[in-house]
RNA sequence: GCGGUCGUGGCGAAGUGGUUAACGCACCGGAUUGUGGUUCCGGCAUACGUGGGUUCGAUUCCCACCGGUCGCCCCA
């Protein structure tokens, strides 16, 4: 037997049906915010992740599925979406497009070889927005409400919002500096991970769970207060939108984010809720000012978010949130007798065209065994066809809720049932 | 990449170094010759992850591998 490999899997009917509505409340969302999606594929050159991503990144070190291709060329199954999207930005010269900032949004799957885990899978799904081409504290404050708005019309409440700046490049080289200085005469204590970051990205030391109680981590250098005027002037405004929107937020000044195209705004979502698992960030993102330059396009600044949708159903059921899916069938024909069966399937193919959505049984049941089968498929109509009314040209019609029955014209069953199932409804 | 834990029918779950490997759910049929959700009776199922080893004999003991799961690192 051959199964999903390791860290994928399959969703199947029952599961399938939360995902469409989760996908159908977040394209609704983007649409009221007036986002629109955009569809990139699934692999790209490895030079877009190095380039973009970053190539100090853990995503670029060690989990990305790279592959030749019969031509020689090394693509990449995309470890997030914000790389590809800034490439088709530039690509496409959208920044040329009368309207401004060009608001995106995405849907798709996403790749990153990991070893799996609650929360975490090879192939997970992620819904993104990436607003481009605006520089404006309120659209950092815009792109957060909307992640946040989608989590709250699910239902979710146990929700952190964590907020931190990482300033711009002025700021960041100077906290670097900072930083290199204040762990290096210590540096011999920590952990290996820690050493190597030194030099590569001292940022990420301040992200390290093993030295989190080191005494120099307590007093290390924080960025905010590295930042320059413009940087402080800039993380103000995003929190004073946020206050007026009424988002509740907490500033962690260690919030680093793991790809290295961020810069000013920083944030994460995180469930609270009892029972979540080891991980528990919904969802991140960030301003990139900086990374359509870096990917051969005019000056741009750029700020987006990603979230798991796996994770995002976690959530849900950790709070035990039941979606509103309608599993009832609107009716089931019973048939019995070769001629009433015969003309079940005529039945049935009528009342689909008008639109209703029924179903019969194709395993050769007994009688019984059809009203079971249209029990459990929570038929709200059954319709009976046998030898008495196929011989008076009608059908039962028994409501499943009340047991009431009664007899329609097999001519007018379609206008009837209608009414029926609206009467049902009201 | 590292560590814990687990691997028995479609699902859940007992159990044993030795004749036919429990049970529950689900499924099918009957009681009820044309009316579901309850009950009773009966039936059904290619099941011990894979490969080695120990043994007269392994599903059981040992080893390796594979896979699931949880955690570390890191992230969505």
């Amino acid at each position: 037997m051959i199964n999903v490999p390791r860290g994928t899997q399959d969703l199947l009917p029952g599961e399938t049906e939360k995902w469409q509505y989760v996908e159908e409340k977040f394209k609704a969302l983007c649409h009221t915010y007036n986002y629109h999606e955009i569809r990139t594929p699934i692999f790209e050159h490895t030079e877009l992740f190095q380039r973009g991503v970053g190539d100090t990144t853990d995503i670029v070190q060690k989990e990305m599925y790279t592959f030749t291709d019969r031509g020689e060329r090394s693509l990449t199954l995309r470890p997030e979406g914000t790389a590809s999207v800034v490439r088709s930005f530039v690509q496409h010269k959208l920044f040329g497009h009368p309207t401004q900032p060009t608001k995106l949004f995405y849907i798709g799957p996403m790749f990153r070889y990991e070893r799996p885990q609650q929360g975490r899978m090879r192939q997970f799904v992620q819904f993104g927005v990436e607003a481009l081409g605006s520089a404006d504290p309120a659209i950092d404050a815009e792109v957060i409400g909307l992640a946040m708005n989608l989590y709250r019309s699910l239902g979710l409440k146990s929700l952190k919002l964590v907020i931190n700046s990482l300033g711009d490049v002025e700021s960041r080289n100077n906290h670097r500096h900072a930083l290199v200085e204040h762990f290096k005469p210590h540096i011999h204590e920590f952990c290996s991970d820690c050493q190597i970051r030194l030099e590569k990205n001292p940022l990420r030391i301040l992200d390290c769970k093993k030295d989190k109680d080191h005494p120099a981590m307590q007093t290390a250098p924080s960025i905010l207060d590295y930042l320059n005027d413009e940087s402080q002037a800039y993380f103000a405004q995003v929190k004073s939108y946020l206050d007026h929107m009424g988002i509740d937020y907490v500033v962690d000044k260690n919030l680093v984010r793991g790809l290295d195209y961020y810069n000013h705004t920083a944030f994460e979502i995180m469930s609270d809720a009892d029972g979540f698992g080891a991980i528990t960030t919904l969802s991140g993102g960030g301003r990139y000012n900086g990374l359509v330059e870096d990917l051969g396009g005019p000056e741009t600044p750029g700020i987006g978010f990603a979230l798991s949708v796996e994770r995002l159903l976690m959530a849900l059921d950790a709070e035990k949130i039941d979606l509103p899916i309608d599993q009832a069938l609107d009716g089931y024909v019973v048939a019995m007798g070769d001629n009433a069966v015969k003309k079940a399937v005529e039945i049935v193919y009528n009342l689909r065209q008008a639109g209703i959505q029924v179903d019969k049984d194709y395993q050769g049941k007994k009688f019984k065994a059809q009203f079971k089968a249209a029990d459990r498929l929570k038929a709200k109509f059954v319709i009976v066809l046998g030898e008495d009314e196929l011989a008076k040209q009608v059908v039962s019609v028994k409501d499943m809720t009340t047991g009431d029955q009664q007899e329609i014209p097999i001519a007018s069953i379609a206008t009837e049932m209608k009414q029926l199932i609206q009467g049902g409804k009201a």
